[in-house]
DNA sequence: CAAGCAGTTTAGAATCGATCTAATTTAAGA
DNA sequence: TCTTAAATTAGATCGATTCTAAACTGCTTG
């Protein structure tokens, strides 16, 4: 194969997957690259896989699933449950919600300070409380 | 097979199935019974499905998942869906959220006053709102 | 109250997203 | 360069759910 030039693009990626403790693995570094280079972004596991094959970034659709998965455990992504069917991540971690459009099936953030929530009670025995999850449904 | 005396409970659930336009079959009518007799429940297809066995009620994994479908359909049921593998149908149809208790997979209802949302984003393009869904998870 | 029929149930097959397996490849340190 | 643990892969498998097409049943009508 041919020597391809880093840029920085790359480098800000491999950097990102380096401080997390993830081996930036040529698969790794081309799926981040397109998760991370475009904005905050919300897309499911198929998507992804359909986007490299696009992409001519060859990976199979374990590799993708791999990924998300250890990018969601060191808080590169979060995951979002929408039914049994419908499962996305997205690549905003900060503190914020959603809406979701039921015929389109798309996903949009709420930041935080949009919504107050008051009174959250507290959890029953103390618990921490991991995450709170508000998904505005909409018919659309 | 002998005839049965129809008991009150019967009759409430069957005035609830007609008054949706539900057909009172032998199935729905032992289904809903489990469901809706013994205070607010939060069940997967599969739990209901063995509920069912284990009183002896007779009937198909198929028709348990078409007679949770119809119920969400009528109101008479919510679903929740926790993750991807994870759906549950709630028997408490009114206005309220969850806690969410990571390591046993329970469900526990909050009620919507105990939480206060405001400046709830209006919709975009002026959609309706179908739902708000609040999750509160856990770690326990 | 018999007949007809749309709505319902059913077993088992099929589907779908996701995960696992075991063999192969690769990043990175010695 | 060598070694090794970590990562990737194709394909099998899994588990939840849906589908299929045949049998059945509540309900209305004649």
């Amino acid at each position: 194969m041919r020597a391809k030039k880093t840029s920085t693009a790359d480098l800000t990626v491999l950097e990102r997957l380096r401080s997390s403790g993830l081996r930036p693995t040529r698969q790794r570094l081309a799926l981040a690259k397109l998760l991370f280079s475009q904005g905050d972004r919300h897309v499911t596991a198929e998507a992804l896989f359909n986007e490299a094959k696009d992409n001519r970034v060859d990976v199979s659709l374990a590799t993708v699933y791999n990924a998300l998965h250890d990018f969601t455990e060191k808080d590169l992504l979060r995951e979002i449950s929408i039914d049994s069917s419908r499962s996305y991540f997205d690549t905003n971690v900060g503190d914020h919600y959603h809406f979701y459009f039921e015929t389109s099936g798309r996903l949009m953030d709420i930041p935080a300070e949009r919504i107050a929530i008051a009174n959250l009670p507290e959890a029953p025995g103390g618990a921490e409380v991991a995450r709170v999850d508000v998904i505005i449904r909409i018919k659309d």
